[in-house]
DNA sequence: CAACTACCTGAACAAGTGTTCCACAAGTTT
DNA sequence: AAACTTGTGGAACACTTGTTCAGGTAGTTG
């Protein structure tokens, strides 16, 4: 008979607050900001237990990417699943340059630190594959330029003066989309 | 009667050897690397050179990205001036995720900084602001679309497990600068 | 309730950081 | 050549960093 040890779940626990301090620290300070007593201040934990549960600072950093990188993936396939019409597009990268403004930046920071460690590729590319695999475009290659365009308007909308709204983007990515059917899917063969 | 200073054209050009020094570092370490003393020893120079010309290390980082954004801008303008075809601006992208795979990395990482810092925005999005200058385009809403995958090409390529080749690129370049005239100039009125 | 185990943490350390300071060298002017 | 300005660089300081480690604490088991 197994019982659930109750100090391993705590120290799980616990060790999910980290990651989730270490997100919000880099949406302040960027991923130069991020340091073992950062992250426990953030968290509310003692200065070494970042130490205890991350063997070193990277494999901290590699955590919060691949956490990050999955909600990333939650909220894309939500939007898919609502239609992906331009209108609701052009209204999540609204969003994501504006009210997430921190959000997007840290991700972007966490893209680049993919760049320069191989193994975080595919966890950083994640959700480029996933959307590929759920739309199953018609035409691959609007739909990669679609995709591309995706990260250069928020790129470019974080170093906007005043980043873009929803009817600024939307044309844009009208313009994007036509051809791709608006993200139906091709008919699968079976 | 005014004679140039020796010193102070010595100093100029040992400013320079830093700013590029950075700039190599940025390639090679990523931003985090960037320290006086690495600099310092990239450029040759003692240890307390580069305090000496930036008063601070952000000084520095923000000399070292206006530097690599007007670089950037004289990179561009030659692609637009030699006709900019479907071609030559994939064989460009290919360049840039592979054999300059470290600038191009360099480049975002400081793009990423402007992100945090207002006052540095404008240079880095004076390549944007540049290219619609003086491409005039017809179709401005399909030109920032254009724009926009630039940059997402360029990013999506650098976490790729392999950066994709000329080949790979021109279709999607095709795609998107069709109904952008190859780049011409909309006429201007006189 | 004692023995045990696994988790946890405060203090401490060595290394590296940005920056200051002052003596001095090189170049220019009088 | 003396006076002056500008550039130069080594030593040093106060501080922060990542990481170690030995002791302590909470939870589980017999």
């Amino acid at each position: 008979m197994q019982k659930v040890d109750g100090r391993k779940a705590r120290g799980e626990k616990k060790r999910r607050a980290i990651v989730e301090a270490t997100l919000r620290v880099i949406e302040r300070d960027g991923v130069a900001g991020v340091t073992h007593r950062s992250v426990a201040r953030e968290a509310g934990v003692p200065t070494t237990a970042p130490t205890y549960y991350f063997a070193t600072l990277d494999d901290l950093l590699i955590a919060t990417l691949l956490w990050s990188a999955e909600e990333l993936c939650d909220e894309m396939l939500k939007i898919v699943a609502s239609g992906g019409s331009a209108r609701e597009i052009a209204q999540s990268l609204a969003k994501a340059v504006n009210e997430n403004r921190g959000r997007t930046l840290a991700e972007y920071e966490l893209y680049l630190l993919a760049g320069r460690r191989p193994e975080l590729k595919p966890a950083a590319r994640r959700w480029l594959d996933l959307a590929v695999e759920v739309v199953r475009p018609a035409d691959p290659v609007a739909f990669r330029a679609f995709l591309a365009a995706v990260d250069g308007l928020l790129m470019q909308g974080l170093i906007a003066d005043v980043a873009p709204n929803e009817d600024e983007l939307e044309p844009i990515v009208s313009f994007l989309i036509r051809g791709c059917d608006d993200f139906t899917p091709a008919p699968r063969e079976e």
